[in-house]
DNA sequence: GCCGTTTTCGGCCCGACTGTTTTCAGTCG
C-alpha cells in the first residue's frame, strides 16, 4: 500500500468520524496525520515490517502511538478495526455527500438516521420529494441550494489548473479595479502557495473603499460583477460568487491596516494557520484575520504586513509556497529556512520545439525570445519521428536542422547559446526511435515516453531504465509521464528511476508546463534526496510559452529547493560540465 | 489522537455567513 492510499484511508476515517460526531480534536488529528503521511518521501509501507524500525512512525510530526498502529493494521491488512467500525455503522456513499455545498458532517448523519438517505441519487430523491423539510432548520431554500448544488457537482467536481485560475483572478481583478478607492487585489489561497490546482479563488481586496463604513458600496459592486453565474453569498465585507464554468470566487474587502494579517489567513494554508495560532497562543497572543493581538489586553501587536506577522511570533518570514505545515514553522524558528530559488535564478531553458516539428515559431524567433527574458542558453528539442503527428523528425531531417541550429546559434553572435538538441521517444522496449550515429551530434538528449498509461508500473519502469541507459540520454524528459487531472502519478516506479538518473549522471526533467507539471512536490524531494541532477524547462511550442517558467519554478519551491538544487541555474560553461559527458 | 520551556494530563484556532432561528447551530474557509 502506497502512501496516498494511507493517507487517503486516514482521512475518509477522519470524515466518518465526524458524521459520527466523535471528539472533533481526534478528527483532526486523523486529518493531521493524513497529511504527514502524504507529504514523506519514504513509502511508510517499508517502515512497518517486523525488522523495520519501530521508531521511525513515531518519528513523523502528527503520528504517534494510535496512529503508527493504524498505520502497520492498514498496511498489513488494508484496513483497520476504527474504519471496519465506522463503514459497518455508515455507507461509504455518504464520504461523497459531504461535498456538496450546505452538507456538512451533521445534516449528513441526520438525513441518514431521520431518513435513511445515504448517497447523492438518494438524496435527490428525498428532496424532489420534500421529504427533507420534515427536518429541523432545512426549509424550501435550502432545498433549493441542495439540488442546484447536486447539479453542479454532477456537472463539474474538478479542480482548475493554476494558469486556468491565475487568468480568470486577472480578469476578475481588472472588473474589481473599476470602482474607484481600490488600491490592490491580491489572489490568496492555494493559487498564492503555488498549488498545482486550485479547488477555488480568493482575492483580497484593499484600499480606501474598503475601510468600515464605507465598505458597503465596493460589497454592491463586487456582488453585481457580470461575469457572476450565481450568487452564493453576500455579506459585511465577503462576496462568493461562482463563474460560468463553476470557478468558486471569494472576494473580502478588508482595511488597509490588516491587510497583512488578512493576507496571511487568506493564504492559508489550513494546517499552517492553525498551527500558527496556536504558536500565538502559547505566546500571549491571539491571530485572526484582522490582526495579531494581545491576549491580556487586545492590544495590536502586528496586522499591516505578513513579515511583521512572522517576526512577532519569533519566526522568519515564510514564503506561501512553504507553507503546508510541512516543518516550515520550525524551519523559520531556528532560521534554517531554505534560500528558495527565483525565477532570476534560470540561466538556460533545455526543452523546446520549433515549426520544424509541432512547434509555431522559427529556432531564430525562440532564441530572441529567450534571450529577451535574460536567458544565456537554451536547446532546440524538436520531435523525433516516433510521433507521426507532430511531424517527428528522422534521422535525416534530425541532422539537417542540427544544421540549421548551428547556423542560429553562429548568428547569435554570443549574445545566446544555441544548442541543437532533440526530444527523442523512448520505443515500447526501452530502444530510441533515432540511430545512435544521429544522437551524438546533439548537445541535448532529451528522452521522453510519450504514452505510457495502460502498462503495469514495472513494464513502465523497466522501459525507462533501459532507455536511460544509452550514453547519449542527457536528460530523462517528462519523467512520470503525469498528466495533471488525469494524473496518475504512480504509473511508475519513480524511486527506482530517479535512483538510476542519479547514478547514471542523468538530469531528471522538471516540466514547467502546468499541464504537463511531470514532477510534484514529492518526486522533486525524493528527487533531491537521491542526488539527482534536475533541470526545469518550458517544453514551450511558441515564444510566448517560455513565459510560463514561472509555474515551474513555483513548483521547485514547494518542494523547498534552493539554486543549487537545479542545474539550469549554472552558467553556460559549468552548466555543460555537470551535465553527463557525451561518450 | 497528539503533544510537552504550562511534559504524562489537559489542553487543542478564529471569525463570517446562512437559514430559520426569536438566540443559534451548522457550515465554510
Amino acid at each position: 500500500m502506497d502512501n496516498i492510499t494511507i493517507a487517503r484511508l486516514l482521512d475518509e476515517t477522519a470524515a466518518l468520524l465526524e458524521i459520527d460526531a466523535a471528539d472533533p480534536f481526534r478528527i483532526r488529528s486523523y486529518r493531521r496525520a493524513a497529511e504527514a503521511v502524504e507529504q514523506q518521501t519514504t513509502q511508510l509501507a517499508t517502515l512497518t515490517g517486523p525488522d523495520a524500525d519501530p521508531k521511525a512512525l513515531l518519528a513523523i510530526a502528527g503520528i504517534g502511538k494510535g496512529m503508527a498502529a493504524n498505520i502497520r493494521d492498514l498496511v498489513a491488512t488494508g484496513s483497520m478495526p476504527l474504519r471496519d467500525e465506522l463503514l459497518a455503522k455508515y455507507k461509504p456513499t455518504m464520504l461523497e455527500l459531504l461535498r456538496l455545498p450546505g452538507m456538512g458532517p451533521k445534516t449528513v448523519a441526520l438525513i441518514w438516521t431521520a431518513l435513511a438517505v445515504g448517497d447523492i441519487d438518494a438524496l435527490e430523491e428525498a428532496a424532489k420529494a420534500g421529504h427533507l423539510s420534515t427536518l429541523p432548520r432545512m426549509g424550501e431554500k435550502f432545498t433549493l441550494k441542495l439540488l442546484k448544488g447536486i447539479e453542479d457537482y454532477r456537472k463539474n467536481s474538478g479542480r482548475f489548473r493554476i494558469d486556468d485560475a491565475e487568468e480568470h483572478a486577472l480578469r476578475i481583478s481588472a472588473l474589481i479595479r473599476e470602482f474607484p478607492g481600490i488600491d490592490q487585489i491580491t489572489p490568496a489561497g492555494s493559487l498564492r502557495r503555488g498549488r498545482e490546482t486550485v479547488g477555488d479563488l480568493d482575492l483580497l481586496v484593499t484600499g480606501p473603499a474598503c475601510e468600515p463604513g464605507v465598505v458597503s458600496a465596493a460589497v454592491e459592486h463586487v456582488a453585481s460583477l457580470p461575469l457572476i453565474d450565481k450568487l452564493l453569498a453576500k455579506g459585511q465585507n465577503k462576496v462568493s460568487f461562482t463563474l460560468r464554468n463553476n470557478l468558486q470566487v471569494d472576494v473580502r474587502l478588508l482595511p488597509r491596516a490588516s491587510y497583512g494579517a488578512a493576507l496571511q489567513y487568506f493564504t492559508g494554508s489550513k494546517m499552517h494557520n492553525v498551527a500558527l495560532r496556536q504558536r500565538a497562543i502559547k505566546r500571549g497572543l491571539t491571530l485572526s484575520e484582522y490582526a495579531l493581538l494581545r491576549l491580556e489586553d487586545n492590544v495590536i501587536v502586528a496586522a499591516a504586513s505578513e513579515e511583521e506577522i512572522y517576526r512577532a511570533l519569533d519566526l522568519d518570514y515564510i514564503a506561501p509556497e512553504l507553507r503546508e505545515n510541512s516543518g516550515e514553522l520550525e524551519a523559520a524558528a531556528n532560521h534554517s529556512l531554505p534560500n528558495l530559488i527565483t525565477l532570476a535564478d534560470i540561466r538556460g531553458d533545455l526543452h523546446m520545439h520549433t515549426n520544424a516539428t509541432d512547434g509555431r515559431d522559427t529556432i531564430r524567433q525562440m532564441a530572441e525570445a529567450a534571450l529577451a527574458r535574460g536567458l544565456s542558453y537554451i536547446a532546440i528539442t524538436d520531435h523525433s519521428k516516433h510521433l507521426a503527428m507532430t511531424n517527428g523528425l528522422d534521422d535525416a531531417r534530425a541532422l539537417a536542422h542540427v544544421q540549421r541550429i548551428r547556423e542560429v546559434d553562429a548568428e547569435m553572435d554570443g549574445r545566446i547559446r544555441v544548442l541543437p538538441g532533440i526530444e527523442v521517444d523512448i520505443l515500447a522496449d526501452g530502444a530510441l526511435d533515432l540511430e545512435d550515429s544521429t544522437l551524438s551530434q546533439m548537445d541535448i538528449v532529451v528522452a521522453s515516453i510519450h504514452s505510457r498509461f495502460d502498462q503495469p508500473i514495472e513494464e513502465t519502469t523497466a522501459r525507462v531504465l533501459r532507455a536511460i541507459d544509452n550514453p547519449h540520454v542527457r536528460i530523462l524528459g517528462h519523467p512520470t509521464g503525469r498528466m495533471l487531472l488525469k494524473r496518475d502519478a504512480y504509473a511508475i516506479n519513480m524511486d527506482v528511476v530517479l535512483q538510476r538518473a542519479a547514478e547514471l549522471g542523468v538530469a531528471v526533467e522538471h516540466n514547467a508546463a502546468p499541464a504537463r507539471a511531470d514532477l510534484n512536490d514529492l518526486h522533486l524531494r525524493l528527487a533531491k534526496q537521491h542526488g539527482c541532477k534536475i533541470v526545469v524547462d518550458t517544453d514551450a511550442h511558441a515564444t510566448e510559452e517560455l513565459d510560463r517558467m514561472w509555474f515551474g519554478i513555483t513548483q521547485l519551491r514547494r518542494a523547498w529547493l534552493s539554486a543549487g538544487d537545479v542545474l539550469n541555474t549554472l552558467p553556460f560553461d559549468q552548466f555543460m560540465a555537470e551535465l553527463r559527458p557525451k561518450p
